[in-house]
DNA sequence: CTATGTAAACAAC
DNA sequence: GTTGTTTACATAG
């Protein structure tokens, strides 16, 4: 360590001073314990070494703090202080070397070894280091506790309330209990424990002793030496000092040259501990730390402090090459010190328009804050490369994470860099520092930075199948925001869009514009290539929240008109195939998947018979598929055929449009009518094949101003139907069963039928139907709003339009426990109220008539929804 | 488990 | 290619 330039307390250099003086203000900005960034061990102790100590004209703080210093530019007395010996010549001699900051880095070997590049590495048994002799203890030593006091540090230095931790005193209860094992044996004294914890589990090791001192590794002496103080902290002194009064085998050296081995060891196992375990901590730049620095001479500058949320007994077993006998022991995270992310922001990406906007400083190269309270050697990093994610280092060395454009940097929440401690340098090249991480910080993937390195670089082949990975860029990460825009979901955007459109509506294209304008992520993702992510998860959040609906625009061939719900629920609403999971719950996916293929089959196979049963039912796809539930409904010996109904149909309940959905179903919507045991007849009717997809669930979408069942959206060309022309009915009567038709929402819960549902034949009820008999669906309805057709006059017009009593099959599906009923009679009596109330017509204008038809009303959507289906299914 | 984001298949236009 | 629906999957809370 001759190389070690006057260690002695140099005076400061105003370089110094006004180093410190910046780092206090900026101490003082952020408590210790929401620092923006948890120093990298190495960088930290090379820092305080530069502002403690400028060591040289060669290598002074103004040299540290540029942005292009190295870890290269270390001196290698600075690493030798900081790696020991070892680490220092490896170190020294190849950057990969650094990422060797694993155990064996540090395990100590001879101080003469001469690292030779050139020679192959030499298998050596382990623990060849320490003597083989090992020395009995006297137990009596331990009897009481060897530290009655620890020396305080100068107090001028720590000032009146800066206490160092110290030892002794009450304190030392806790030392004599962790120094004796549960059977009261001395801690080491002859026979030793395995492990504070377990003293007995193993009897091999509790009659061998690993060390000279006995079976305690270093990390469990530093734990019950920092555990022991009152302030479970410690400075390196310290821990020295403990060593010496509480460890005999280093009281014995521990005056004099020959300390310098173990103490050595101190340092690397210290190192090696704070770099690989998540056992100890040191508060970067706290004040308290500089003091304590202050306090203590160079070698000094590690104030550990064992975690104190850690059992002292459940020590990290770091690394096999230093305690291999262990078993593994599973250890909960102890993040006591809060990782705090850092984002470094460049003010002069700062968006210049759109100054109100709240999306712009969501970018990632303008994450808005900390910039000002970061040291700026920390600025100038590579931080990108001080990501303690494996993935994000590796990503961003290899060109930049998904999504992650900007220079930040952080910490996977499940890695350790909380746990990063030690040593500091200044800047230092970034995949070094990449490298020094990745050897030192275990991330919770159990992958070191290192090897995702290697990974990235193109170690092995990539496998062949993709696979996502969608971790969160760095950046995202690091300002705690759910997306890289921001901390609004698309949906919101959406809604905000929507909201702040003039008419309240937005055409897709619209969409994508006021995203890509108002949004600087989207805006800079504007290439085909790269919007078609995020117009993909517009319009899938556009179909998926029922927040939205879609109101067909009447032009051929134009895109909808995208409206805000006026029914949803301010904030989050369920999305429209939440419910679906809910209502297969006793249907497993593959026994429905099992269920379709057999029903597909069946239908393949009766559609090959050739019609049989053509003349019953099939002049009416209404008909048919009310004949199909009527038959489903007798068949007790189906499963369950209400339940495949209900599951497939609140699957297409999903699809929640405003009228006008003539187009664009879901392929899976044919399938679903897979689900059902259809009766013989149905798979020979030719309607069948043509049973309009959403005849069930989306009658809510059907247009009337498109001819005859337009839309019902019956692919085959529709029997012809009673064409005898009825006025449309009022806005009362759209009133009337509003609710269920312009957002739906009985489509957004699941029909659950009664148990003992039993519909009727309903000979009458679908007599009437079976001819195509609504006569309602040949009218074009007015639209007050372009493209907006009640999906509830169908049903009110069945109801409604043709005289004041109920409709037949209404009367004879009045059952107590019908579902079906129940809505519309609710349904009804809302018809006869608004009738009755007078209302005012609101369809003279947009928004009013939005909310006339929107406005929600108290009938339960599943009674609704069953009551439009016995509507249009008339 | 839920909410959300993302990718993708598929179909109609 | 665009629009729309839906499913699947990953991730975070």
């Amino acid at each position: 360590m001759a190389l070690m330039p006057s260690l002695s307390s140099p005076p400061l250099s105003p370089s110094f001073t006004s180093s410190i003086s910046s780092e206090q203000a900026y101490s003082q900005q952020l408590p210790p314990t929401h620092l923006p960034f948890q120093f990298h061990p190495l960088l930290q102790q090379h820092q305080q070494l530069h502002q403690l100590q400028p060591l040289s004209a060669t290598f002074t703080p103004e040299s540290s703090g540029s942005s292009n210093s190295s870890l290269s530019e270390i001196p290698e007395d600075v690493m030798m202080e900081m790696l020991g010996d070892h680490g220092a010549a490896e170190a020294s001699t190849s950057t990969s070397s650094v990422s060797r900051f694993g155990a064996d880095a540090f395990m100590p070997t001879p101080d003469d070894v001469v690292m030779n590049d050139d020679l192959e590495p030499i298998p050596r048994d382990r623990c060849n280091t320490w003597p083989l002799q090992r020395p009995q203890f006297d137990s009596s030593l331990i009897s009481k506790p060897t530290i009655e006091k620890i020396p305080e540090e100068d107090p001028d230095l720590f000032g009146s309330n800066e206490q160092c931790g110290r030892l002794g005193g009450t304190s030392t209860n806790g030392s004599i209990a962790m120094l004796n094992n549960s059977n009261g044996d001395a801690l080491f004294g002859g026979e030793m424990p395995d492990s504070p914890e377990d003293g007995s589990s193993n009897s091999k090791k509790a009659t061998t002793r690993r060390n000279a001192w006995g079976n305690m590794s270093y990390a469990e002496l530093i734990s019950t030496a920092i555990n022991a103080s009152p302030e479970k902290r410690l400075t390196l002194a310290q821990v020295y000092e403990w060593m010496v009064q509480n460890v005999p085998y280093f009281r014995d050296k521990g005056d004099s040259n020959s300390s310098a081995g173990w103490k050595k060891s101190r340092i690397t196992v210290l190192l090696l501990i704070i770099s690989v375990s998540l056992e100890f901590i040191v508060p970067a730049r706290s004040r308290r730390l500089d003091l304590y620095f202050k306090s203590f001479s160079s070698r000094s500058r590690l104030i550990i402090l064992h975690r104190p949320t850690c059992e002292a007994s459940r020590l990290p077993r770091m690394n096999d090459s230093l305690d291999d006998d262990f078993p593994p022991e599973p250890r909960g995270r102890c993040y006591t010190w809060p990782m705090q992310q850092f984002v470094f922001q460049d003010p002069s990406t700062l968006p210049q328009h759109h100054p109100h906007n709240p999306y712009h400083p969501m970018h990632p190269h303008q994450l808005p804050h900390m910039h000002h309270t970061l040291p700026q050697p920390l600025l100038n990093l590579n931080m990108t490369t001080l990501t303690s994610s494996g993935s994000s280092v590796a990503s961003s060395i290899g060109g930049g994470a998904q999504g992650s454009p900007g220079a930040a940097a952080t910490a996977q929440p499940g890695c350790s860099s909380s746990n990063v401690i030690a040593a500091a340098t200044a800047s230092s090249q970034p995949q070094t520092v990449g490298q020094m991480l990745a050897a030192s910080v275990p991330c919770s993937s159990g992958m070191t930075l290192g090897m995702s390195l290697n990974l990235s670089q193109g170690g092995g082949p990539m496998p062949a199948k993709k696979k996502r990975c969608r971790k969160k860029p760095t950046d995202q990460l690091a300002q705690k925001k759910p997306n890289p825009w921001g901390e609004e979901s698309y949906s919101d955007i959406i809604a905000k869009a929507l909201e702040s459109a003039p008419d309240g509506r937005l055409k897709l294209n619209e969409i994508y514009q006021w995203f890509s304008d108002n949004i600087l992520y989207f805006r800079e993702r504007s290439s085909q290539e790269e919007a078609a992510g995020w117009k993909n998860s517009i319009r899938h959040n556009l179909s998926l929240h029922s927040r939205f609906m879609r109101i067909q625009n009447e032009g051929a061939g134009k895109s909808s008109w995208w409206v805000i719900n006026p029914e949803a629920k301010p904030g989050r609403n369920p999305r429209r195939t939440r419910e679906r999971s809910n209502t297969i719950e006793a249907t497993t996916k593959a026994a429905l998947d099992k269920s379709r293929r057999g029903a597909k089959k069946r239908i393949e196979k009766r559609a090959l018979m050739g019609s049989v049963h053509s003349g019953l039912n099939g002049n009416s796809t209404a008909g048919s598929i009310t004949s199909i539930q009527h038959d489903m409904y007798d068949d007790d010996s189906m499963q369950s055929p209400f339940d495949s109904m209900t599951a497939f149909r609140s699957r297409t309940q999903s699809t929640m449009s405003v009228p006008g959905n003539t187009s664009r179903v879901s392929p899976t919507n044919c399938e679903l009518y897979d689900d059902l045991e259809f009766p013989s007849w149905v798979g020979d009717t030719p309607a069948v094949p043509n049973i309009p997809n959403d005849l069930v669930d989306r009658t809510d979408q059907m247009r009337i101003d498109n001819g005859p069942l337009a839309g019902l959206q019956i692919k085959q060309e529709p029997k012809p139907i009673k064409t005898e022309p009825i006025a449309p009915p009022s806005y009362h009567e759209l009133n009337s069963v509003r609710g269920p038709c312009v957002q739906n929402p009985l489509l957004r819960n699941p029909i659950v039928p009664s148990t003992n549902f039993k519909p009727m034949p309903l000979p009458g009820a679908f007599g009437g139907y079976q001819n195509g008999a609504n006569p309602w669906l040949t009218t074009s309805v007015p639209s007050p709003l372009p493209g907006i057709q009640s999906c509830g006059i169908v049903a009110a017009q069945n109801t409604l339009a043709s005289s004041s009593a109920l409709p037949i099959d209404l009367e004879n599906l009045t059952l107590p426990d019908q579902p079906l009923m129940d809505m519309d009679v609710d349904a009804l009596i809302r018809h006869e109220l608004s009738q009755a109330g007078g209302q005012k017509s609101k369809a003279t204008n947009e928004k009013s008539f939005r909310n006339f038809i929107c406005a929600p009303h108290p009938a339960h959507s599943k009674s609704t929804n069953q009551s439009v289906k016995s509507f249009n299914t008339q």
